[in-house]
DNA sequence: AAATAATTTGAAATCGCTTTGAATAACCAC
DNA sequence: GTGGTTATTCAAAGCGATTTCAAATTATTT
């Protein structure tokens, strides 16, 4: 069924309807009205190739993963979100899988040459990230999920990492921890530098000196959390409280505490940062801990419709987010009393740290808290 | 960069130029050389839309999923998987977002009509599965990953289920258990459907009664196995062995059975399922315990290279795989020594279970093992 | 009623590629 | 030299949509 088979049944020219289903207004009403019930009656659709041939614009964003490293529970929530957003407006997402950062650029290139996409998303970026220049080059227009600092003007959308972790490393030295563990990403990425950023401007406005012994740089994985913890526990003055950059690192940090017998929220503490995965409820956990919070699935919500607004021609330098800002200075904290009993041994008192980063609205539901 | 801008400055003719590049004989081999050099020395690649529309075919699997229950861990491995293994061939995978069964016809129908997908990835199929048909009756080329019980022809994998879940049951029949909880997928999905069959197999063949209590049907997450535990455990005779669907499940019955004040291995046993999560590894849980095992990684894989087969034109009904077969009938059975003492009383042995499915080679590694 | 404007439709060009069928050049045997 | 292959190359016709520009119809104004 194609649209010259939909206007000869129709009795109109291509042109017209074309027209009619594409809400163009120099169309008869009576027409269109005409053409578009039969048009899905018939269950016409576009060839998506011809369209994209005619327009030069597809109706995809596309995502390059590395296969071996990026596909894992943080990607997976983002792109549910953006999937979910972007289904409205019919759109889907190209994933393109590479294995190394030459093939990336290389993918970049060929998505921008062959025209498959209407816009890429770029996440996971350093610093100085050289694939946004890239893009900004070709001319292919993108989102980044993160923050870097390129002159090029470009979309961008993050979280205030540097002022979550701040204030929860913040609380944990007021609860009178000194030896404080910080389980971050890897070097060079932006968010894992802005989270250090924060760790050390809590430890240093309190007076406090920075062991670099209690810094540790992974993915955030059980597995690399678990190893971590476990040679931090072993150090001659080891950590008393941890903090935790994702809840699968909490899950690691968790299994070694619970080898080496020590109780959280008696013998140490944790903060963690709840990426919000639906399977894994920090709530629930036992016993259950302070988090920092940003729904991944959320953010990809936001980034989704982001994108409509990119595609529609708002201008790239207009769109920048970072969460915390929209949301204002919403450090939501309350106690709370735990499963577990001794907790205020050694003013290690656990509380309840949440929306120390905006969460579109989800802290709306609990602000009975007390907020400080 | 287009064919025709390339074929002016090389002086020869779209015609020429494009046979040059897409490798036809017909082609003088000089020609060739300059062609292709030149070609990737400006960086060409041919527009995706005009590809497809000449053609009549896209460089694209299409994959539907469930916005709010299917992007999970599963479908993520899975996902890692087939983009790797499609990577190599150029190729990406189109992700498409649906909130319903509806929905997610529609898109069938969509991709179908547009030709912006070469074929799809059915998934999660029921017994009798309607969009297996659909996409038969659209001439969707597709692979199903699973198995469903329709008339038309069409390729398939799986894993073999039913036998992995009745070897299991079994043996945990042989360590002595009476009564063993199934921790199953939804009904009416096939491999659910499956697995209980081996469960009910393995305990009807040991005479032993089967009581519909004991066998929840959920999703596979931390929280729904939580739940299920725990209100197995309140039952006036409560089941002395778990057989988890997955590794999310099996976290949740740890969770429960830590709190319940239960030792695994000791008060209770369980066989989880391993999918295999690179950030959830079995080995290093505590206590370790025995698994099925079957990578959704290895199968992403697998699947994408049956894509290819599919794509050259193999008979469709000659594509089909169930790993267990392929593999062979590789039960390896061993002992090991766990982590956590008094594992042999109530005659409740831990052993390690390994590639009750054919886990595509992963085994092999293994093999020092002792073979039953 | 003629002139003009507004509304509605259609023919044909275009997007960038593949592919058919024809044309040219080169080679060979006779 | 001529006819017949074979090896190369090219012009042009699709593929299925959009879009420009022109034409036809209808409505409005004078």
């Amino acid at each position: 069924m194609r649209l010259k088979d939909l206007a000869e049944h129709l009795g109109l020219s291509q042109t017209t309807v074309s027209r009619a289903l594409n809400g163009y207004p120099e169309v008869n009403e009576a027409t269109r009205r005409r053409v578009t019930e039969t048009a899905d009656r018939l269950g016409y659709r576009p060839n998506a190739n011809a369209l994209g041939l005619a327009t030069g614009r597809a109706s995809t964003i596309g995502l390059v993963l590395h296969g071996s490293t990026e596909f894992g529970p943080h990607m997976t929530e983002f792109l549910a979100g953006m999937g979910t957003g972007l289904a409205h407006k019919e759109m889907d997402i190209l994933v393109s899988t590479v294995g190394s950062h030459d093939e990336e650029v290389a993918t970049y290139r060929r998505l921008a040459a062959s025209q498959s996409v209407n816009a890429v998303l770029l996440h996971s970026p350093t610093l100085h990230d050289d694939r946004a220049r890239l893009l900004s080059k070709l001319r292919l227009p993108y989102i980044l999920h993160g923050r870097t600092e390129i002159d090029e003007p470009h979309a961008w959308f993050d979280i205030d990492n540097q002022g979550a972790m701040e204030r929860a490393a913040s609380h944990l030295i007021d609860l009178g921890h000194r030896r404080i563990t910080l389980l971050n990403g890897f070097k060079g990425r932006t968010f894992a530098e802005h989270r250090e950023t924060g760790y050390r401007t809590a430890m240093m406005e309190r007076g406090l000196a920075i062991d670099p012994d209690l810094i540790a740089n992974s993915s955030f994985t059980d597995e690399a959390a678990f190893r971590i913890t476990q040679s931090m526990l072993e150090l001659p003055q080891p950590p008393t409280a941890f903090l935790a950059g994702s809840m699968m690192t909490a899950l690691g940090v968790f299994r070694a505490l619970r080898i080496a017998g020590l109780t959280l929220g008696q013998d140490v503490s944790m903060i963690a940062h709840d990426d919000v995965f639906p399977y894994l409820n920090a709530d629930n956990m036992v016993p259950s801990m302070s988090t920092t919070r940003s729904s991944m699935r959320a953010a990809g919500v936001r980034i989704a419709e982001l994108f409509q607004q990119l595609l529609t021609g708002k201008p790239v330098d207009s769109i920048h987010e970072s969460l915390a800002r929209r949301s204002g200075p919403a450090a939501v904290l309350w106690p709370r009393p735990h499963s577990y009993s001794g907790q205020d041994r050694q003013m290690i008192v656990e509380t309840k740290v949440k929306c120390l980063i905006g969460d579109l609205g989800a802290c709306k539901a609990e602000q009975f808290a007390i907020a400080t």
